[in-house]
DNA sequence: AGTTTCCGTGAACAATGTTCACAAACTCAA
DNA sequence: TTGAGTTTGTGAACATTGTTCACGGAAACT
């Protein structure tokens, strides 16, 4: 055998990215993954637990590669001495957008694994990457020149990153892909600018009245 | 037969419903179905083309409801004569939040149907729901006093909607529920507040600067 | 009554996730 | 090298599920 299981292990994984990504959660069957891979049913399950095991690894894949679009983004402005808060913020969503579009079925797939399983299994993982990209986020604020305190950056992060997620795939569900990459920009811009104008007068945001009676 | 074919019908959905909405996708079973309304497996397809068409019927079920609780909420404002723009808006992103967290099982498999059949269906009846919804927004937005053109307070009640959106599932994916809650109704206060401070203070939000280069 | 149409039934088929008994390959001490 | 012990690979077999369809009965109509 000229793979050893680490080989074979990623080889899995990358099919398994593949399929995932043109057909999305349907598409990742074991046999297939077996077929292609050049293995047995069976050594697929001896390298994973399951395939949900096997679609868990490829999920981090992908969020490894997530931070790494934000981190690139950033590198590259610092690079270029770009310290606008609007650019940089419109930096970090367009390298979201464009991921996204780059991973037209496995990032659909890894919303709906996580929302398969909602509450049952660990998402510690899925957090901890994530926090990442709030953190990046939370930087760009706080260089920002608002006044705000440090929860209230760390709530603004998190809001304008799920905002910019909701947008996206508010976006891309339904129509044709061109027809929305438009609305998604004009949406993304439209908020980025609300959002800075709206941190720029400052205030507090406390807890104020009902959220609804 | 005591009951009529609709009436079945609707025996099918209710059922189906919650089969959804206590465990999700998984969990529509056409066995099941067929047994908990006391039927036979091939009359739930007499019924329905397929378990995707009883899907897609509860799903209708699911937007019907959440544009009624919309509206309710804005009835409810109207009764009251509250006409403040944030409390407006923050009545309807309660709504949401309560409709979500009202259709725990339900509303994410709507969600994980829709992305499952991404581009491939006519997500026409959906969008048209959908953009019931979006009319109201944009119609706060109208009385709201802000200085925007039509075509910008159609973008601005789209991208209000897809941040609460985000906000909102973002928020529940993972960990338990009522840790999140709070941290949902932190991050739309703080959406809700920012957005129309960053409106109040007008200007244009057309396309200016590259997204990212 | 006879005929036609519609509807319900559940056995049967295909696809798929998962397991497991067996075999092959490998490790390492004697 | 040999042989015991361990690890790894294999694919047949099983369970579950979506979906179909030939059959039979009920209902409607003439």
């Amino acid at each position: 055998m000229a793979l050893d299981k680490e080989e074979t292990g990623e080889r899995v994984l990358a099919i398994a990215e593949t399929l995932l990504n043109e057909g999305g959660m349907d598409n990742l069957k074991a046999r297939t993954i077996a077929e292609q891979a050049g293995i047995s049913v069976g050594s697929v399950y001896n390298l994973f637990s399951d395939l949900d095991g096997v679609h868990r690894a490829v999920n981090m894949r992908l969020l490894d590669r997530l931070g790494v679009a934000g981190a690139a983004a950033m590198a590259d402005l610092g690079r270029r001495g770009i310290t606008d808060v609007r650019q940089r913020l419109m930096a970090l969503a367009g390298a979201y957008v464009r991921f996204v579009e780059a991973h037209p079925g496995s990032w659909p797939a890894l919303l709906a694994f996580n929302r398969r399983r909602s509450v049952l299994t660990e998402p510690d993982v899925y957090e901890a990457r994530l926090d990442q990209l709030f953190e990046i986020i939370a930087s760009v604020l706080a260089d920002g020149g608002f006044d705000l305190d440090e929860d209230t950056r760390r709530i603004a992060a998190r809001t304008l990153w799920s905002s910019v997620h909701g947008i996206v795939t508010s976006g891309y569900a339904g129509r044709s892909v061109s027809r929305q990459a438009d609305e998604i920009d004009r949406q993304i811009e439209l908020l980025v600018a609300v959002f800075i104008r709206g941190l720029e007068r400052g205030g507090t945001f406390a807890h104020a009245g009902p959220t609804a009676s």
